[in-house]
Formats: C-alpha cells, structure tokens, sequence
DNA sequence: AAGACGAAAGTGGTTGA
DNA sequence: TCAACAACTTTCGTCTT
C-alpha cells in the first residue's frame, strides 16, 4: 500500500515533509496533510518514583497563536493578601497595577495582530506551522517595541512574509499585499526591520520553492514542472541566479520547460503570476538559452508540433 | 492582431568611501 | 551621508507568427 502521494485538495504531487514539525505540506495550496507527529520519548530519566513525579509534566500545549501563548502570569490573588503586612501590601498593589497596564497594552495589541494574522494567514493558505512561526516573530517584535512608528498590519505582513520564507514556503511580497492591504514596499522595509532587529537570519530564497505554485496557477504538467527545477539547477551552477530575483529566475525556467514540452504559455501569462515583467522574463530567459542549449529541444519540439 | 523582442529612461535598494 | 551601481520596471517602437 502506497504512502500518500497526492495532495486530497488540490491533487499536486508536490508535497513537503517537515521533520521536525512532523508535517506534511502541500506547496500548492498549503494544505496540512499530517501533522500529528508524537514524540513518545521521555525527555527526563526516572531513577525513582518521586524524581519521576517532580519532572513528568502534563497541561496544555503552548502555542504562539493565542495572545499570551496559553499562558498566563498574573500578580498574586486577593486571597494572598492576609498573608501580607501593611508595606508589602501597598507594594503588591502597586506590581499588580503595573503588571496590568503593560500586559494589557500588549495584549490588547496581540489579538488584535493575531485576528489579523490569521486571517491573512488564511487568505494565503498558508500551513499551521508557518502561521505559528509568524505570530511567534509578531510577538517578539511586539516585545521588542519594534512596532512603534509602523502600522500593526504591516508587521504582521512582515512577520508572515519572513515566516513563509524560513519555511521554504516562499510567497512573493505582492502575494503578502494583496492579503494584507499594505503596500509591498511598506512590507519589505518591515521585514528587513523586524528580522534585522530580531537577528533572525534567512537564507536566499530559492528560485524552486517558487517552481510548484506558480506551475499549477499556470496549469503546467508535472513534467514541465520538473523540468524547470532541473534547469534551475544547471543555471545555479552557472552562476546565473546570483545576484537576481529568485521569482524572475523561476518565471523564466518555467518559460522555457513549457516552451519544450509543447504548453506554451504567453510570457505575459508567467510574467503574471510570478508577479515579474515580461521584460524580465525575456532577460532571464536569454541568458538561460546562451548557457544552456536549450534552443534544440525547443525546435525539437516545434517540429513534432507541425507534423 | 497578438505576442515577442529590445532600447531607453525611471525607481528603489545596496554598497563603499 | 552621498554617489555609484545593479536589478527590475515602465513605456514604447519594431519585428514575427
């Protein structure tokens, strides 16, 4: 019996297994097709029944989604207060007031960003676990004090963004503004802001996470698609990808395996949804058939056409 | 007539003095 | 902090299918 080889929503074969999250996403639509990975290994070793006892934990999962990720702190109880003296007293009240006024601003600022960060969230089907890494990164920014002086919804825009790409689920920054309402520049200066200050490092994208998404909005077939993402490899070696757009790059590798495998695409067609300009599809393009000779296949195929 | 191609000028961001 | 620079876009005219 075969292990799952399609995506049950959108039947792409091109599916991601994150190990470490125990998932398996599609990169199509995002689907989540299994992330219920147990870990049954103890992380304590019991050398009596009492150690054992003091270190075996048990509660509620923490998650970042949930505005004080399912955690909360608060200052004593009023029931703690006989307990105390008159000075201690007043000193308890005054923490209590405090801890009130700074959790209340951020919380009242988290679920408001995390309403709205599902959502976007949702709009771009993005998986559970990329979601969660957004709103992990939103909170830390919120922390920091980074979103004073920017607006909420362009560092949830921000987070996201940087979220897909540490996850090599790369959506384009135009992607990130139609589901946000923020500019796409406005976007990326957050995003350089936040991961700068946050010190989070994020490799390059590569130009194949792109391939598959933009494969299937152009309804390309499966060996068009890996056609292209051989061809990327062959002109990462070549040096051709350093230094440009990795959406430009994928657009025109797309371009050209559609082009030889006979399901021409206008470069307008690719050109949108890659969300470059046919004038950079053209250049990619040229520079691809100059390293690689690509030009005979896709003769080859001009003939089998006439026939 | 639509698509492909290429030149020229403009934009926003990075880099190095 | 400023200027040089590369990548990409916009615009537009010409060639090809």
């Amino acid at each position: 019996m075969a292990y799952v080889k399609k995506c049950p929503e959108c039947g792409s074969i091109n599916l991601f297994h994150n190990r470490e999250k125990g998932e398996v996403i599609c990169k199509d639509c995002g689907l989540v097709l299994e992330d219920k990975m147990v870990d049954f290994s103890q992380e304590w070793r019991e050398f009596d029944s009492d150690s054992g006892d003091k270190k075996r934990r048990t509660g509620a999962p923490m998650t970042y989604t949930q505005f004080d990720q399912g955690l909360g702190t608060e200052v004593g109880q009023s029931s703690d207060l006989n307990v105390l003296g008159g000075k201690n007293r007043s000193k308890f009240f005054r923490l209590r007031k405090w801890q009130y006024r700074i959790s209340t601003a951020i919380e009242r600022n988290l679920k408001l960003a995390l309403a709205e960060l599902k959502r976007a969230s949702s709009f771009l089907k993005l998986p559970k676990s990329v979601e969660e890494e957004a709103a992990r990164i939103y909170t830390l920014a919120v922390q920091r004090g980074l979103v004073r002086g920017r607006s909420m919804e362009s560092v949830v825009a921000g987070a996201l963004y940087a979220a897909c790409r540490r996850h090599e689920v790369p959506r384009t920054l135009d992607e990130l503004s139609e589901a946000s309402g923020i500019e796409k520049k406005e976007i990326g200066r957050t995003y350089r802001f936040v991961t700068r200050e946050l010190g989070i490092t994020i490799l390059p994208s590569n130009p194949a996470d792109y391939i598959a998404r933009f494969a299937s909005s152009l309804k390309l077939s499966p060996e068009s698609q890996s056609r292209a993402v051989e061809i990327l490899e062959v002109a990462q070696k070549s040096e051709l990808t350093s230094g440009r757009g990795p959406t430009g790059i994928a657009a025109a590798a797309l371009y050209v395996s559609a082009l030889i495998h006979g399901e021409k695409r206008t470069q307008r067609e690719v050109a949108d949804v890659a969300g470059v300009t046919e004038v950079t599809i053209r250049n990619r393009y040229k520079e691809l058939l100059e390293e690689l000779d690509l030009e005979k296949e896709i003769k080859k195929t001009k003939k089998k056409k006439k026939r």
